[in-house]
DNA sequence: CAGCATCCGACACGATACTG
DNA sequence: CAGTATCGTGTCGGATGCTG
């Protein structure tokens, strides 16, 4: 999307009348946000490698830094067991459970979407 | 958002259970869609020029752009006028009025996220 | 295992100038 | 007025290799 987060989270500095809404977009902007959204929606947590698994092709270093921003969002917490071999598990704080609603928003929107675009039976086309 | 759209949006080439929630995704992803949403929410067709003028600073190349792809999408119409000087004016599609409902929800997802902010006192600190 | 460093490409977006 | 054309830029994310 090519938001610049910074600007965007900080309302002080974006203080219009939607800020909320630009800030959520800015939360949940990211290829991969919703996708690890959903990985830890049943909300026992997840170890690192397993969202690896689950988000198949994310890069480590992708996969990271968006867990990274996710934290620092205040979406999910990371614990770190100090153990040989290490492990690192993800989940989501209460912050992060009230994306639930959003999702459902999402499917919603994205259902009338493609029934719409089936309906019409006009393919892509690009 | 960096997202690809052309295969987020093709549910046949990505037919995983969240298909719906990636395409909405994909919908309003972009810079700009959701102030654009905003601007034409009240259901009153608006001119380019005046959208233009709402989302102060944005680009002409970049707001045809975006608009193209939402009445692509099926979320808005435009209709141009034979006049002089020209006219064309865009107003949401019964698609694009569903909308609504996300935007609420991430309306409240940004409040939650700024109470949280405030709550915690933490400034943004990038 | 978890994840950082580095390098690199793709693409969204911006600035500016030009048309019907 | 409502765009296109062209060029330039920054940011996100991928590939690979290295550490504790």
């Amino acid at each position: 999307m090519s938001y610049n987060r910074h600007e965007t989270l900080d309302c002080k500095r974006n203080p219009n009348k939607d800020c909320g809404v630009e800030a959520a977009l800015a939360i949940i902007s990211g290829k991969w946000k919703l996708k690890i959204f959903k990985a830890l929606r049943q909300g026992a947590p997840v170890r690192f490698s397993l969202l690896k698994k689950e988000l198949n092709d994310i890069s480590e270093k992708t996969l990271a830094a968006q867990l990274r921003e996710m934290e620092h969002d205040g979406l999910l917490t990371r614990v770190m067991y100090a153990e040989v071999p290490p492990r690192v598990e993800y989940s989501l704080t209460e912050l992060g459970q009230k994306l639930e609603p959003l999702f459902l928003s999402l499917e919603n929107l994205g259902l009338a979407y493609i029934l719409q675009k089936m309906h019409n039976d006009t393919p892509v086309g690009i």
